[in-house]
DNA sequence: TTGGAATGTCAACAACACTGACGTATTGTC
DNA sequence: GACAATACGTCAGTGTTGTTGACATTCCAA
């Protein structure tokens, strides 16, 4: 049986009793259903999925990236990602450039459409974030933030920190 | 063209430039990988899906629960929620009972075995929350939490706020 | 130059979500 | 008692997204 009474150990480790991680778990699950939400319809109603949406962000994100970067940061295999570039290509979404350096790399661009797509995307899903950021006030997004991070696996906080040198 | 340089009309806005607010997006997908990646691994090996898990830790959070109640929880239909439960009373993890005031209804409960695999998926899942939380300090983790309830449906954080008064 | 490693594509399949339709039992209302 | 509404389950069909396996192309190094 786990101590359920770490708070008579010390005021500040209320916050690890069980029933705040359970908490805090639950909160992740609710909050991660409306984080996706938005996009999620608008994704639907042209006939994308999710993973259209993570393709697109991160091709934004890092223009000319090559298939096995974007396999790295997305954890899927590259059959699947494969599948949603197809559509993506196919549809004048993304382009794919053959490498010059080495030619069996494909450099990923998003064409005008495709950027249109992101934006759109991306405005619904920030305009969530900036109400729910404005709504808590910086030291609640601080923290957010923070716990995220550390949420993260270390391979995954390695890919979080190089898109953070963008800035 | 969104105004990137908030931060003129005061100190306390750089939280809601663009920038931070697509890192804080793109933490929210990286930390969502690493928080389910754990019990994953545990119901992979077990031929279960992150459905499976979602249903267990609901029935044990809500002993009695009807399906009713778990649809609107989870958010999914009936007829994928209806394969998830099949399988988990076949094996003997869940108990439906009819519900005796109103026998239509049906009553969900975790058997022993089905406390069993929810002790081992909570106990991998709280193991990475808690050590995130301890990393960041109980000050980020209340500005998580708040974060996260200002990112929730209106209709989610009613039924998180239900979860909560059972502390 | 040749064989192995890396990169990306095609094909087939599984898990899990969805819609739509229907059946059954039970409840509540007129 | 008749009848609509509710709660649950199921069948059939579809779509997205993940998987493995097989294969072509390109690069590099022995």
């Amino acid at each position: 049986m786990r101590d359920n009474r770490n708070e008579m150990r010390g005021p500040n480790l209320l916050f690890l009793t069980d029933e705040q991680l359970r908490k805090g778990i639950e909160a992740m699950f609710f909050a991660y259903r409306g984080f996706t939400a938005d996009p999620d319809r608008v994704l639907s109603v042209k006939g994308y999925g999710r993973a259209h949406h993570r393709a697109v962000h991160f091709i934004q994100r890092s223009p000319g990236t090559t298939v096995n970067n974007l396999l790295g940061i997305l954890g899927v295999t590259k059959q699947s990602l494969n599948r949603v570039l197809r559509s993506l290509i196919d549809d004048g979404l993304v382009e794919s450039k053959v490498g010059t350096q080495d030619k069996r790399e494909r450099h990923l661009y998003l064409t005008t459409a495709g950027h249109a797509l992101e934006a759109e995307l991306a405005e619904v899903q920030t305009a969530r974030v900036r109400s729910a950021y404005r709504a808590a006030g910086p030291e609640a997004v601080q923290g957010f933030r923070t716990v995220l991070q550390a949420m993260m696996d270390t391979e995954m906080r390695r890919y979080f920190d190089k898109l953070k040198e963008k800035e």
